[in-house]
DNA sequence: CGGCTTTCTGATGGCACGTTCAGAAGTTTA
DNA sequence: TAAACTTCTGAACGTGCCATCAGAAAGCCG
């Protein structure tokens, strides 16, 4: 159903149910965010859903692209906007987690979704990163910026330093991101250039 | 119950049965490794579980406690063997990646497990792996082998990509650890190392 | 106002789960 | 062998889940 063919009405709920629903995952988890504490959460009937979303898949789904739609809105003018691929590293290290600061539900909702659905259709979420990722590390192999590493484990490495992070915050809401930023994003820098 | 004051048989169930969840937890998810289907692996019944364990909950407990001795046991002696921090890190993870090698199945059960117990019992252990790794990361600034990084950014980094393995192993059974090995532990070598 | 569609309610059914339990089967002990 | 204990079975129970649906409410329009 496209969304011009969608009553104002029926985009606003969407819309609330949606917001409920990111809400429920990041502080109740996967698990215990059933249809029914959505619900309860929006303060609406349990059916409302299943008639704006015809299923739970669907409304999982809305989430998990409504949350990677404002990810990549985000993410990809920042790291675009550079002009050598080390400073594009940096900018993709860095944009990812500001957006854990700016978006830290709908990250740590998009998080539990991935986590829980295995099999699921959000295991090529990971591979589109990682092959997203590599373009980024091809781009300053090319140019020399770069040493010779194998991309598809770098992309592994830093893909995963940075999914870390979310788990971390759920048990430590109150770490100091900054001092991870700068951490992380020296990590990578020095463990991808060519050295001198 | 202390293992001293168990029968023979009991060991010998509680064996079984600890491995057939491990084999349900890897081969289908956390979601789908009811205890019902775990009995039918072990083809007996249900009832035989509760018997043994009292719970899920006890279970899932003995299945942890049995994977982290495995690697603890393969862990341990290869890092303590190091004479230098940059030794002992490289074999930290090393053996990380080795353990996955050898105990693919019991490694996935365990991440399983983890990932869906969110504030579990278990998120404590994550917290455990992290101050373990800031030892050696501890000793390699004290030695002054290693440059003047914030221990805790680090080892989230560290460990994050280490445990980014095991979920890529899940779609991808094929790649090719050894590289992987090799690459992670030039980025964490170049990463931590005093700069010239 | 009266008909028509959209939107919502809340109860219901069907399903899978973990646990429990009365009794059966097996094992040990005397 | 007989009694006592351990181990097991499989059905039953209570719970929570998602999906469904008849009917109520609300909005729209002629």
């Amino acid at each position: 159903m496209p969304s011009e063919s969608r009553t104002f009405i029926e985009e606003a709920r969407r819309a609330q149910i949606i917001d409920c629903a990111i809400d429920a995952l990041a502080t109740l988890g996967y698990q215990q965010a059933s249809m029914t504490k959505i619900a309860k959460l929006a303060k609406i009937s349990p059916g409302v859903i299943s008639y704006h979303f015809g299923g739970k898949d669907e409304l999982i789904k809305a989430v998990v692209t409504h949350v990677v739609e404002l990810a990549v809105g985000l993410m990809v003018p920042r790291i675009m906007a550079q002009t050598t691929a080390a400073a594009a590293l940096t900018a993709y290290i860095e944009s990812n987690l500001e957006f854990m600061r700016l978006h830290r539900n709908p990250l740590i909702a998009l998080v539990e979704v991935i986590l829980h659905d295995r099999d699921g259709p959000y295991s090529g979420q990971q591979e589109t990163a990682l092959t997203d990722l590599e373009k980024v590390l091809d781009w300053g192999q090319q140019t020399g910026e770069f040493r010779d590493f194998d991309q598809r484990s770098m992309a592994i490495a830093i893909r995963g330093a940075i999914d870390a992070v979310p788990t971390y915050l759920i048990s430590n809401p109150d770490y100091d991101l900054g001092a991870l930023t700068t951490e992380l994003t020296t990590i990578f820098s020095l463990a991808t250039r060519r050295p001198a």
